[in-house]
DNA sequence: ACCAGCCCTGTGGTCAGACCACAGGAGGTG
DNA sequence: CACCTCCTGTGGTCTGACCACAGGGCTGGT
């Protein structure tokens, strides 16, 4: 066993044994290393995956913010993964969009049988705030990822909200580049506000299938539209 | 800009820009860490996130398997952080389950579309390997997830396939944790066999919505199964 | 000319010790 | 009582070193 893998088998066996929770600080990297039997640049690397894997978060300093505190961001870390491997060019992007519009399309469903979910407010005040006139692309975006992240986690799987955050996260950079070669934004941007609406109306309505078919085509609607804008430009 | 982020972005950037492509070698650390100005210890720290997340993997000596290579893996990536995350218990079991069910569900539907795929081969001839008697729950789970995997990869998505893969992978342990106490292993096992026969033969009929509903019943049946039979006892 | 063995070189893996910036908290000081 | 100042412990980084490893070239013998 590595020094480095037995840092990272600790951690996730303290994990599983409840003694490390949410919210609990991981003993300083000085300490670790010491009761580990390793170096600190050895648990350092261990620190360093469990932060890309969205698991801790380590702050400098004293007080509440500093240390090596659990966290619980399962999307962060499933966002990484699928940026770099999208950089790598063997996750294709069509792909990813498909398996958004599979998941989003299910949460839908699910969240039309709980109509009355507080995640559908906040999902309603964000497309208040995106109506707001003169706002910037950049957000705009943030507030339409936020409105599709309330929605999904309307349907109360963690799991899904997770890597529909993910999928959304990791796109989110290529998208704000797309949208800024469209050559009509604020009309698509009307569209997309008119569809939202419109997606939400049927799940406040009970109207799963309704409401999935209509996120579905909202998505790969959008996905073909700046994929034909910018591809053959 | 800390120095490990610089890493990290550097190293994002390549790959974004084509200069690094699967199959590639990074350059040794400590050429890149002069070249980028940072201490060897913090590119360390940038490529162990990069191995964690399967988008490089490391190797010692000399050779085609020594420095580190650029790999494609998103699902070693995705299923690590699902694991911890599991662990963190912010990601309850059935959320998980239900994903599952509903990537794979979706997969056979497309895979229908396309009975001839010759990843369909390779579940059938794994469905072979598990018909073997005497053979262990360890083999035999392993056949198992591979069999799915194929069965997934056969609708084309690369996302999907890395997801999927990535949840049965998280839940690996748990499973062969279970099954050891399951009251009746050798029945159980049977009728998984029949089931996974059942998706197949609906899949390579092109019945895509038989073959979703079995393998979401497949699935869902046997995660009842086991939790049934692991959490009051 | 051939071939078996040895060392050389470059790789990642790890360690030890040091210095820095940071921010809260304890203590002194007005 | 309020303000300020240092002290302490945190993560962030650097330097320089040693180790195990494995291929490739060299060297010696045949």
């Amino acid at each position: 066993m590595s020094g480095y893998a037995a840092v990272l088998r600790h951690v996730e066996a303290e994990l599983a044994a409840g003694r490390l929770t949410v919210g609990a600080q991981l003993p300083a990297e000085r300490r670790l290393a010491e009761d580990l039997g390793v170096s600190r640049p050895t648990v350092r690397e261990a620190i360093r995956v469990l932060q890309a894997l969205g698991v801790v978060r380590s702050g400098v300093g004293s007080g509440p913010d500093a240390g090596t505190t659990v966290i619980a961001d399962p999307a962060g870390g499933i966002a990484a993964a699928l940026r770099l491997h999208l950089a790598t060019r063997r996750l294709p992007m069509a792909d990813l969009v498909a398996t958004r519009a599979l998941i989003e399309g299910a949460a839908v469903r699910a969240a039309a049988r709980a109509p009355g979910h507080p995640d559908l407010d906040l999902a309603e005040d964000l497309l208040a705030r995106m109506d707001e006139p003169g706002i910037d692309a950049d957000t705009y975006h943030q507030l339409d990822a936020d409105f599709h992240v309330a929605l999904t986690r309307a349907a109360g799987n963690a799991v899904n909200t997770a890597v529909m955050t993910a999928l959304r996260d990791a796109i989110h950079h290529t998208v704000l580049h797309a949208v800024a070669s469209l050559p009509d934004w604020p009309r698509t941007a009307a569209r997309l506000r008119r569809e939202h609406r419109a997606v939400l109306r049927a799940v406040r309505a009970g109207d799963g299938e309704r409401a999935a078919a209509l996120v579905v085509r909202h998505i790969e609607g959008f996905h073909r539209e700046w994929t034909r804008h910018v591809s053959p430009g």
